[in-house]
RNA sequence: GCCCGGAUGGCGAAAUUGGCAGACGCAGCGGACUUAAAAUCCGCAGAUCGCAAGAUCGUGGGGGUUCAAGUCCCCCUCCGGGCACCA
């Protein structure tokens, strides 16, 4: 009976076990030192937001890396495997309206919670280089890079359109904006304000950022081409029009041309300029304020123009928009022919791309063809294909063809002429080569007081003055009634606000608004190198033994916000002479989403699965293997809960086999193998291409499916052979080998499982001390092949070859088959193909 | 509209370089053990026809290359994701 108990697999009792265990035993899971003599490896999964409760998004994140980090140790490797907490951030503040929880407070014991439970999943992180981003010992150091930034002159203020989220009653980096809405609110539609903001500027990298992307071969295709989007580089021409009235005076000193005599347009086809019949406003360009200040029936259609965008905006379907436009009266003068074309106002140019104007060319544009035709403008056809006999079709889009009606470029091809046009613009002085990005700098101020305050001071005699860095960390003040009032909280915090000119000790208020929580997560991850230091953000010497991250993981959702603003930060780092690298990881994976019944997981659908549930029924190690086993890492993963009973049945089935042969395997530990039977040398055999299989997914591919199916085909054949193996049909060496090693396979995947069943086999140091199991190509051999035998491409028969056959011998073996002999009978077989080691196709006739 | 994924049994999936399609698991069915059930163990299991031996069909659809195609090429459908008047 008591027997029967303990033969018994119950992960309710070895899971907490070992965890007690692990939590008393930091040294197991900690980064060793930089001078320990082994290669490093730096793996790394995007910390979380504490919201309380982990889902199982997360854990399948944390299930990969952990796996990865157990592998490394046990190859041989210092790991840096560490773990925080994104802890600034809105839902705080929501909290504290709701339950009158200090956002603090909230947060720390969510993040308490949290570490719970991944201190049940049993994941393998080193505490002692927790970053928590809400606390002073950290966010100072965002202050710190801020100022640097200031000093640099990467960071700088101005008044300014920016993305308004009423809900979260801020502002949104446009990062932050998706189809018009809120990031965090998918139905809040963004309007735009006025305010003075901070911004860094990350488009001093754009180029760059982009140059970048075709060193990260290690990325996923996906995410590089959405950054390459995202910030959109496109070379152009920038080109003057003139205002008709000025355009005499301009002739004899165009170069002297000001904002209000010139329309400076951008165009990526400067050659198809002689086509242009009109020049293109936006609503909001500068020059629109004085054509309409005498215009007031002018004045009306602009603000409908303007209307019609924003609603668009708002709407998130700028590209739907219906093109509507009113023409100013007034014309402007084509800088290389002389030609007046009139200037009009349109609601689908945008403002904040480019120049803000256009010039207008219907016959080989798509969008000024249907503005043109709906206003019955002209349409000139400026270009033709280079086969002049093809008949064309306007507009006409393509750039290769030939110039027409062009003046002095006429008959030159669109790339020559782009050239030549560039430099004619050059040299007269109305225009220049241009390279136009859509990245935008970074506008980091919220409204919002659960976040870094900015570390700025506003003096009426000084004006804006930096914190010295002897007064950071500027404090977060730790009490303060969160309401819903709009404005920066802090700006009712008077303590706060009220401090003294660093300058002149006079009186001066603090920046109020604190930065978007994405500057925390842009650097965590070189803190985590050095995570105690108090006077730097971390030593480079230890950053830069860690850097790059060798493998960083998380979801494909931070592909353009997270990714993109820390591959920026660590450029600004190394400008800073903090570190050498140019990028922060060298290899991305993006695991794929967690759904249910094909669904995405979410409270309103009501199909959330709890990690907690899961653990408390199945065990942390039924759930993490699951969560591999269930589907290739970058692939959706639909959670069916009947897949983890499975997994767990496995689990108990490793058990039991590995718990009746143990004392076995005991007694024969240290002994080496010597003699062999049949039946062991069969499953060794197993073993071996067991090992080498996981081994090299592990080295890449990672289809950690593949690893489990591949390690219970192992489980099968053993327990198959367990009345061998009980009878002592297999020599105990070799009993002792297969159990050692089958521990050492499931160890990344079922850490406490194997935890257990090591002891259990008489070892007694960790596991992640010992060594990965290298796969003996000679033991893994087959000496037997079967070879299937096709006629016509069709299978007939299989037949056994000696894995060392020749093609001769293979094709005498195929040909001799019963099956075969019988289906050839009479025929012609016209050619043989054998593979070696795979198949035989006879071609019969 | 453009770009990137994906589509394989009742379900999750496998097939790593063009070489036995469906490994491994779930659900299902049959059997053993049990008074019975659970648990466990053994076996069956793509579809159609057939008592069987076996035959035919089969990786979203259509065409092609090849001795051989889930895999390569061309065209199309559907699903997921990203971008979308960016001049």
């Amino acid at each position: 009976m008591a027997d029967e108990i303990e033969q018994r697999y119950d992960p309710a009792t070895i899971e907490p076990k070992w965890q007690q265990k692990w939590a008393a035993d930091p040294a197991l899971y900690a980064a060793e030192p930089v001078d320990c003599g082994k290669p490093k490896y730096y793996v790394l999964e995007m910390l979380p937001y504490p919201s309380g409760q982990l889902h199982m998004g997360h854990v399948r994140n944390y299930s990969i890396g952990d796996a990865l980090a157990r592998h490394m140790w046990m190859r041989g490797y210092n790991v840096l495997h560490p773990m925080g907490w994104d802890a600034f951030g809105l839902p705080a503040e929501n909290a504290a309206l709701k339950n009158n929880t200090p956002p603090r407070e909230w947060t720390l014991s969510n993040i308490a919670a949290m570490k719970r439970q991944m201190e049940r999943l049993g994941l393998g992180y080193d505490w002692a280089t927790e970053v928590t981003t809400c606390l002073p010992e950290y966010y100072r150091w965002n202050q710190w890079f801020f100022l640097r930034m200031y000093e640099k002159g990467l960071v700088y203020r101005k008044k300014s359109k920016v993305n308004w989220c009423p809900e979260c009653a801020t502002v949104l980096a446009n990062e932050q904006v998706v189809n018009g809405c809120c990031w965090r609110h998918e139905t809040t539609i963004v309007d735009q304000r006025d305010l003075e903001q901070w911004f860094f500027r990350i488009t001093a990298y754009a180029q760059e950022l982009l140059d970048g992307l075709d060193k990260l071969d290690e990325w996923p295709e996906k995410v590089r081409t959405m950054q390459r989007n995202w910030i959109g580089r496109s070379e152009g021409t920038e080109v003057d029009f003139f205002l008709a009235e000025e355009a005499e005076q301009g002739a004899g000193g165009r170069d002297q041309g000001s904002e209000k005599t010139r329309i400076r347009v951008f165009t990526t086809r400067v050659d198809t300029i002689y086509g242009a019949t009109s020049v293109q406003l936006a609503p909001q360009h500068a020059l629109v304020a004085s054509l309409v200040a005498t215009n007031p029936e002018l004045k009306v259609k602009v603000a409908e123009l303007l209307d019609q965008q924003k609603k668009a905006r708002e709407a998130g379907d700028l590209g739907a928009i219906e093109k509507h436009g009113v023409f100013t009266g007034r014309v402007a003068i084509n800088p290389y022919n002389g030609q007046p074309v009139p200037i009009w106002i349109a609601n689908y140019i945008l403002a904040d791309y480019g120049t803000g104007a256009i010039m207008s060319v219907p016959g080989h544009d798509e969008r000024d063809f249907e503005f043109a035709t709906k206003y019955n403008l002209p349409i000139v056809q400026v270009i033709q294909p280079v086969d002049s006999a093809v008949k064309v079709e306007l507009p006409f889009c393509s750039e290769e063809g030939t110039l027409i009606n062009s003046g002095e470029f006429t008959a030159l091809s669109c790339e020559d002429a782009q050239l030549l046009m560039q430099s004619v613009a050059e040299r007269s002085g109305f225009g220049e080569p241009k390279v136009t990005f859509r990245l935008k700098d970074w506008g980091v101020s919220r409204q919002r007081y659960w976040g870094t305050p900015i570390p700025m001071i506003y003096c009426d005699k000084d004006g804006i003055v930096p914190v010295p860095d002897d007064q950071l960390p500027v404090i977060l003040p730790p009490q303060i009634e969160i309401t819903q009032q709009g404005g920066s909280p802090l700006s009712r915090v008077p303590e706060f606000m009220h401090t003294t000119c660093p300058k002149c000790g006079g009186p001066a208020r603090r920046e109020t608004d604190t930065m978007d929580t994405f500057v925390d997560s842009s650097w965590y991850f070189y803190r985590y190198t050095d995570a105690k230091n108090s006077t730097a953000p971390y030593d480079p010497a230890k950053a830069q033994y860690w850097f790059s991250i060798d493998q960083y993981i998380g979801g494909v959702e931070h592909a353009i916000l997270h990714l993109i603003y820390s591959r920026f930060w660590t450029k600004v780092m190394r400008d800073l002479g903090l570190i050498v690298n140019d990028e922060p990881a060298r290899r991305l994976f993006t695991q794929g989403m967690v759904i249910k019944d094909g669904a995405k997981m979410s409270k309103s659908k009501g199909n959330v699965v709890s990690p907690d549930d899961m653990i408390a029924k199945y065990g942390a190690d039924a759930t993490r293997m699951y969560a591999l086993f269930a589907a290739p890492p970058d692939r959706d993963l639909d959670w069916q809960e009947d897949g983890v009973a499975g997994v767990s049945r496995f689990l108990a089935r490793v058990w039991r086999l590995v718990m009746k042969h143990a004392p076995v395997a005991r007694a024969a530990q240290g002994q080496s193998v010597t003699q062999n039977s049949e039946i062991g040398t069969a499953l060794l055999r197993k073993l071996h291409q067991t090992i080498a299989k996981i081994t090299l997914d592990f080295e890449g591919r990672w289809h950690f499916n593949t690893c489990v199916a591949a390690i219970m085909e192992l489980v099968n054949d053993l327990q198959a052979a367990d009345a061998q193996l009980a009878a002592g049909e297999v020599p105990a060496p070799v009993i002792h080998e297969l159990l050692r090693t089958l521990v050492l396979l499931l160890a990344p995947f079922a850490p406490y499982l194997a935890a257990e069943l090591w002891q259990e086999l008489g070892e007694e140091d960790s596991i992640l001390r010992a060594a990965w199991p290298v796969s003996d190509p000679e033991l893994a051999k087959e000496d037997e092949l079967e070879i299937p035998v096709q006629i016509n491409g069709k299978l007939v028969q299989v037949v056994r070859v000696a894995a060392d056959a020749t093609p001769k011998a293979i094709e005498a073996a195929a040909l001799a088959g019963e099956r075969i002999v019988s289906r050839t009978a009479g025929k012609i077989v016209v050619k043989v193909i054998v593979v070696p080691g795979k198949l035989v196709n006879l071609v019969v006739k």
